[in-house]
DNA sequence: TGGTATATAAACAGAA
DNA sequence: CTTCTGTTTATATACC
C-alpha cells in the first residue's frame, strides 16, 4: 500500500518548503542549492525521481523493483506525515546553538570530545571538534564509493576523510591506524593488486567487495543522520506510526520494529540519500576544497567528467548485479558488515576476484555517447594505473550467467536493461544537477525551462 | 550476562 | 634507515 496524496499542496510548493528547510539546515550546500534548481524547473517527467535513479539508489528501498516512484519523489510523502510542519529556523538552524554548545559543552579547550550531541545536526565542516557519526567502516566506504573508479589507496582513503571531516586534521593521530585496521579486519573491503609498473607508491588499492557492498550501504543508511531524524520525530513520533513502503506484491520486509536510524522506509531512503550526497558532494567542498590525490579540485571540469561517467559506471554496475545481487535488509546487526560477516552472496553466485564484479575503468559501450573523456584515462592512470586494456576484456559477470535468479530470456532481459540504462543516463544527469553540477542535458532542460 | 560491533592502541613484519 | 602499509592481538565501551 503506498503513502496516500494529499493534493491540496503541490509538490513546486513542496520543494520550495524543502528547500528551505534544507537550506536552513545546510546553508550553501550543493543539495540546497541543487534542489532550489529543480524548484525552479518545471516539473518535468523526465526528472521525476533524481535520486532513484543515482548511484545512491541503493540506498532506497531495499533495491526492489519500485513500481510507484513517484510516489516517493514528488515529496509528497513529506507532505503526508506533515514532516515540514514543524520545520522552523529554530529547528534546525543550529548555526549559532549548536556551535556555542558544541564549544562550551563538547569541546573542553584542546580536547576533542568523540560525541556529538544527537539533537544537533551534524555539520563536518562545521563541529570539527566532534567526532563524525559514522563509523569508519563507512568513512572508508564512502571514500572509496566517491573515487571515480571506487578504489583507493590508503593515502587517498586518508585525504578523503581529511577533506571531508575536518575533525580528523587535529584529531589525534590513531585515526589512520583505525582505518588500517578496518581495511584489514572488515571483510567488506578487499585489496586490489597494482598492475605491473603501477605508481602509486606503497600499498595496494582498495575497493568494496561487492558482496558486502549492501551492507556497507545499508550501514550508512542506519547512520543517525540527525538533521532529518530530527524532523522526522519531530513529525511523527509515534514508532508504531511508521509507514514502510511496500511495493505491489510485495511483502513487507522483515525490518527492525522500532523507530529509529534502522527504521528503513521511503522517508528515511531519500533523506540518506540527500544527506549522503551532500557530505560527499557539498560539504565537502566548503572550507578547505576536496582535492584528489593528483591535487584535481573536485570541482573542475575533469572531476564532474569523471562523476559524470562514476555514475553511469555505478548504474551499470547496479544494472548488471541487480538481478543477482541478493537483497539484504538484515535485522540482525551482525549480519550488516561485521569482520567476521558470513558470505552469503555467495550463495548461489560466487564472485572469484572483484574484477569479475567491477569493470574497472573499462568503457561501457552503452555510454559511448558520452565520449568527452579525453582527459579520462591518462588522468585516471596517474591513481589507477591498472585500467584493463579495453581489448583485454572482462570476462561478462558470470553471476548473472550463472544466477538461477534470472529466470526471464535474455531478449526481455536485454529490453529491460536498455530501458534501465535510459534511465540511468537521465539519472545521472539528475544525480549530477542535485549534487551541483549541470550537465549538458540538464542545462539544455533548464535552459528550456527558462525559455 | 553474554554476544556483538566498533574504536583504540600497540606490536610487528615487510615493502618502498 | 625511515616511513608507510598491512596484519594481528588485545582491550575497552556501548548496545542489544
Amino acid at each position: 500500500m503506498a503513502p496516500t496524496r494529499n493534493s491540496d499542496e503541490s509538490d513546486a510548493s513542496m520543494r520550495e518548503r524543502l528547500v528551505n528547510s534544507l537550506s536552513q539546515s545546510f546553508p550553501g550546500s550543493a543539495l540546497s542549492k541543487a534542489l532550489s534548481c529543480m524548484s525552479a524547473e518545471d516539473s518535468d517527467d523526465d526528472m521525476k525521481d533524481p535520486l532513484s535513479s543515482s548511484c545512491f539508489a541503493e540506498l532506497r528501498l531495499d533495491k526492489v523493483d519500485i513500481e510507484d516512484d513517484d510516489e516517493l519523489t514528488s515529496l509528497s510523502w513529506l507532505q503526508d506525515n506533515d514532516l515540514l510542519k514543524n520545520i522552523k529556523p529554530s529547528d534546525v538552524d543550529d548555526d549559532d546553538d549548536s556551535q556555542k554548545e558544541n564549544d562550551n559543552i563538547h569541546r573542553d579547550g584542546n580536547h576533542f570530545n568523540p560525541t556529538h550531541p544527537p539533537h544537533v545536526p551534524y555539520n563536518p565542516q562545521k563541529h570539527i571538534h566532534s567526532k563524525p557519526p559514522y563509523s569508519f567502516s563507512c568513512l572508508i566506504f564512502m571514500a572509496v564509493e566517491d573515487s571515480p573508479h571506487k578504489k583507493l589507496p590508503v593515502k587517498d582513503i586518508y585525504s578523503w576523510i581529511l577533506n571531508h571531516f575536518p575533525y580528523f586534521q587535529n584529531a589525534p593521530t590513531g585515526w589512520k591506524n583505525s582505518v588500517r585496521h578496518n581495511l584489514s579486519l572488515n571483510k567488506c573491503f578487499k585489496k586490489v593488486d597494482k598492475d605491473r609498473g603501477q605508481s602509486i607508491g606503497k600499498g595496494s588499492l582498495w575497493c568494496i567487495d561487492p558482496d558486502y557492498r549492501p551492507n556497507l550501504l545499508q550501514a550508512l543508511r542506519k547512520t543517525p543522520y540527525h538533521p532529518y531524524h530530527q524532523l522526522q520525530m519531530l513529525a511523527n513520533p509515534q514508532p508504531t506510526q511508521q509507514y514502510h513502503y511496500v511495493p505491489n506484491g510485495m511483502r513487507p520486509m522483515p525490518l527492525t520494529p522500532r523507530f529509529g536510524p534502522n527504521t528503513i522506509s521511503p522517508h528515511r531512503d531519500i533523506q540518506d540519500v540527500a544527506h549522503t550526497l551532500v557530505s560527499l558532494k557539498g560539504l565537502g567542498s566548503r572550507g578547505s576544497p576536496a582535492r584528489s590525490s593528483d591535487g584535481e579540485d573536485y570541482a573542475s571540469n575533469s572531476y564532474r567528467m569523471r562523476l559524470k561517467r562514476k555514475q553511469m559506471q555505478l548504474k551499470t554496475d547496479f544494472v548488471k548485479r541487480r538481478h543477482t545481487e541478493p537483497i539484504v535488509v538484515t535485522e540482525v546487526p551482525s549480519e550488516d558488515h561485521t569482520y567476521s560477516l558470513t558470505n552469503f552472496g555467495n550463495i548461489g553466485s560466487p564472485a572469484s576476484s572483484i574484477d569479475e564484479e567491477y569493470d574497472f575503468g573499462e568503457e561501457d559501450d552503452n555510454f559511448s555517447e558520452c565520449s568527452d573523456m579525453s582527459d579520462w584515462d591518462s588522468d585516471m592512470d596517474e591513481v589507477d594505473g591498472d585500467i584493463p586494456d579495453k581489448h583485454t576484456k572482462i570476462t561478462p559477470h558470470k553471476n548473472i550467467q550463472n544466477s538461477s535468479m534470472v529466470k526471464m530470456t535474455s531478449r526481455k532481459r536485454k529490453e529491460m536493461e536498455e530501458e534501465e540504462q535510459k534511465k540511468i543516463v537521465e539519472g545521472a544527469d539528475a544525480l549530477l544537477n542535485l549534487a551541483g553540477i549541470m550537465t549538458n542535458s540538464s542545462s539544455l532542460k533548464s535552459n528550456r525551462s527558462h525559455s
